[in-house]
DNA sequence: AAGTGGTCTAGACCACCGG
DNA sequence: CGGTGGTCTAGACCACTTG
């Protein structure tokens, strides 16, 4: 027979699930739009409410959906484009730049973060806490780590913390001359710190980039920064990244 | 007040399971050592099953673990450091990349693809499949989109398709002069082609990279890259990304 | 054939948010 | 308070790999 054996493999129903529920936000719903609440939704395609769950959870990792606890799940809008990397180097903290600054504390950081500075991993190196925000949403939470070598004229005389120290951390990081920088990203899942600024459950999942900042052929300063992975797109490059969009109709 | 209500929320088991598994991988396991399985793993700890398996979903969707069906699960190596923006830019193809081409076919693209190039939403251009492979393993796919007019010489004469005609093209490309490039990353899951060019299944977590090819003040190419999120991470910038690895024990 | 991880079910209770 | 999503259970069967 003429069989071409197309389906010896069965789709998963959560697979098939979530190709029927994007269809249906391309076409039938509009951006903030509510959803259905998830036992109505799997009564509705005859399926346990695990597996609608299951669906659920692949579109908010894409973007396409937003579930807040006690709220419902809503219709994301499209993902907004945060410029992580410009063709120029710059500082943390130069002028126009959109992070702000919350605290700053001294300590012995992580192991890895302690080597890469080339650092004792138990000396204390200041660590600022900053957090960014765009379109009124917070997007990212930062650790920048600074040995104390890289700001040696920093008067610790007054308060060694809170946020009016970490600007002027910033301002001492600024004359040394930066001499190049670059970046990794990698997926991640928000620990309970940076969870709570970014308003997510612990363990979402994030991109961190990390950033090291070189200067007289050392790392000067390391930022670790975690992004929300829901609602971010990470651009690089000379004009603020690629607009994809999904087809969507907008709130009336 | 700064009263931080924490006692009061009780940790949720698959966390806590996950900060002992955390903790067990760095200290008693060496890399590529398999560990029980999920059954007996469950049974260990007290919890069911799906309890354990969020703890460990958790744990590979951060790298730390590697699981297989019908195999095991297996402690992960350090995610593999991949270079995907350097300071110069350079067309795809160039001398020393890392791509492989597979195939080439002429078709019209995705809509929001097409919206980029200026391209008609019915218009077919040239797109190549490639694949990267780092250390042996398939790291990335990726679609390669270049409109007609982006290559006027090419002689379509020959096969319009395969790998050979692939390489044509690009030759044909680097006559252009490119005068920027930008890209974007974001977080997605691995469509079911994508899946099988990454020896992962579908819905796998993915890192898409977009990046734009800028010539005569148009988009002259476009890339979409999936790459495995599980195993890699995207190195931007001068020297090859920062190391930063976990404590770890080697292989015997 | 045996053992693994992947999918699915039908419940239950909890934490959180809004009115 | 009622309704939402988040967590958890104790099973079952399936798809896949290996010996």
């Amino acid at each position: 027979m003429g069989t071409t054996q197309l389906e010896s493999v069965p789709e998963p129903k959560y697979w098939h699930l979530k190709t029927v529920l994007t269809e249906a936000l391309d076409s039938e719903f509009s951006v903030g739009e509510i959803l259905p609440n998830e036992r109505d939704l799997a009564a509705r395609f005859g399926v346990a409410r695990a597996t609608l769950r299951q669906a659920l959870e692949q579109l908010e990792l894409e973007g396409r959906l937003q579930r807040r606890r006690g709220v419902g799940t809503t219709v994301a809008p499209p993902r907004m484009g945060v410029s992580v990397g410009t063709e120029q180097h710059v500082w943390p903290g130069g002028p126009g730049d959109a992070w702000q600054s919350v605290d700053c504390t001294e300590a012995a950081p992580p192991a890895a973060v302690a080597d890469i500075l080339e650092t004792g991993r138990d000396e204390p190196v200041h660590t600022v806490r900053r957090t960014r925000m765009s379109h009124g949403q917070p997007v990212a939470a930062e650790l920048l780590y600074v040995p104390a070598s890289s700001v040696p004229d920093l008067s610790a005389i007054d308060a060694p913390a809170g946020a009016a120290h970490a600007r002027a951390l910033l301002r001492e990081l600024h004359r040394l001359e930066l001499e190049g920088q670059d970046s990794a990203v990698e997926l991640g899942s928000a620990r309970a710190d940076d969870a709570k600024e970014l308003d997510r459950l612990p363990g979402a999942p994030v991109l961190v980039v990390t950033t090291r900042y070189v200067a007289g052929a050392r790392t000067a300063a390391l930022s670790v920064a975690t992004y929300r992975a829901d609602t971010c797109r990470l651009t690089f490059g000379d004009s603020g990244g690629v607009e994809i969009h999904h087809p969507h109709r907008h709130a009336s």
